[in-house]
DNA sequence: GCAAAAGTGTTAAGGCTACACCCATGT
DNA sequence: ACATGGGTGTAGCCTTAACACTTTTGC
């Protein structure tokens, strides 16, 4: 049998998984929806879909990302886009038997956006939020809104999950990435709180803001200033050009 | 329509493609097989073939490297492996048309194996050799074994060689993922001509044997020493249980 | 002896950590 | 005045780059 004769075809099913990461208060926040049929009625469970017949797999993802959140991906050109979102392809999960009623293939990304006012519910899920990544990926799982008891997220979710969380935390000691959980203007001070939420760590102020101002093409200054935190005045920056970054953050070791 | 009701199912194809690396002489290699049928009929490709109904991608793919190489995949249990090789997961392509004949989803795979003695041509491949990765992604493509003039490699085989190379490029910086290509037991300095093969730099080779000898976990000696390359006799290591390298390995700008 | 590859020693340059210290605002 | 967060200076530590030098083999 040839590795590619179309008589060897096995149906597949082809989905995109999110993965979607937000910066809220002092943690690290993931979407999660809520399973509004079988399998797994009434779980949380990651947002997506499947992958339609004309479209690509980063043009899939995309919607599904529009279509619970409203975000618009960064390298689309119209300006007219309130929010955008960095979006990155993760991996892809096959095990026969993720899903309990067919062979289905989940390629899974992994997307970044600054805080938003609140999720909307997409089309079909019931409800939809933001929750902590300790809580998802606790043993006991997450908890309803209202109280309910926590349960563990769908599928092979909570694994995913862990896998787009841990993505992060490695990119963004070498890229650029920590500024696509920041609004378009931000302060060092607010881009140092992601690296703290992200990493689960204190870092020291006067060297953050020597290292991230230094590193040529991370950050240009747009001139203004803002008090939005309180004390001093703090320069606004704009993410700069570069996307890796030469010397990188250095995550404390504990 | 809800994101998963099975009547939104949508026919898909799912392969496993590998770019299977290893050091040749002074250079990166890279295995391609020719192939025997349409589309592409007679022009180079990456291994690969359809993933099956009862197997994982991971499976899949190393089912697919040992039919191909007779390579084992390092964490299998069984000491009769005559090699082993590293896999793991690259990135997925789903293009519509990137396959002509049906819509085709492919989950790329990265190996990484010491230098094998010659490829043996896995079932139906008319023929499988290992080529300069430079050769393989050059604007002119390929040329035969046999002096035929060079040709592009199949569907987007090129772009898929090209992600794994970068890979590769990458990973062996923090991770001890070099030793992958080297024999068993080897030298510091067999160890320096796969970084500056990978790399394409000359390294120093007093500092670079500072440097991984002193990086704890990396290389443990066996005590044996040998004069396979010459000169003064070297110690052997083994890699240690080390995977990730702190501090990295250091690559040179330019 | 001579070439070749393996190792060790040393020094200067640059990055990081830690912390002292000053700046500009709101209350 | 004081609290709060923003920003600069500096000393010590550590890593790296560059290169001089010694060691051990094959021919």
């Amino acid at each position: 049998m040839s590795p590619y004769d179309p008589s060897a075809f096995l149906p597949f099913a082809v989905t995109v998984d999110l993965v979607v990461l937000t910066v809220r208060g002092q943690g690290l926040c993931a979407l999660a929806v809520r399973r509004g049929e079988p399998p797994f009625q009434g779980r949380w469970a990651l947002p997506g879909g499947f992958v339609r017949g004309d479209e690509d797999l980063a043009q899939a993802a995309a919607r599904e990302l529009a279509e619970e959140t409203g975000l618009c991906v960064q390298d689309t050109g119209g300006a007219e886009a309130a929010h955008t979102a960095h979006l990155e392809q993760l991996a892809t999960y096959g095990d026969p038997g993720r899903d309990p009623r067919m062979r289905v293939v989940s390629v899974a990304h992994l997307a970044l956006a600054p805080d938003l006012p609140a999720p909307r519910a997409g089309g079909d899920a019931h409800s939809a939020r933001w929750a902590p990544v300790e809580d998802l990926l606790g043993r006991d799982g997450v908890a309803g809104p209202g109280g309910e008891p926590p349960v563990p997220l769908a599928f092979d979710h909570a694994r995913i999950l862990a896998d787009g969380v841990e993505r992060a935390r490695s990119k963004i000691e070498y890229s650029s990435l920590a500024t696509a959980f920041c609004p378009p203007e931000f302060t060092v001070g607010e881009l140092r709180r992601v690296y703290e939420a992200v990493w689960g760590v204190a870092l020291d102020p006067r060297n953050f803001h020597r290292k991230v101002t230094g590193t040529p093409g991370f950050l240009v200054p747009t001139g203004g200033t803002t008090t939005r935190q309180g004390g001093r005045p703090a320069q606004l920056f704009r993410a700069g050009g570069a996307t890796v970054l030469n010397p990188p953050m250095l995550r404390p070791e504990i």
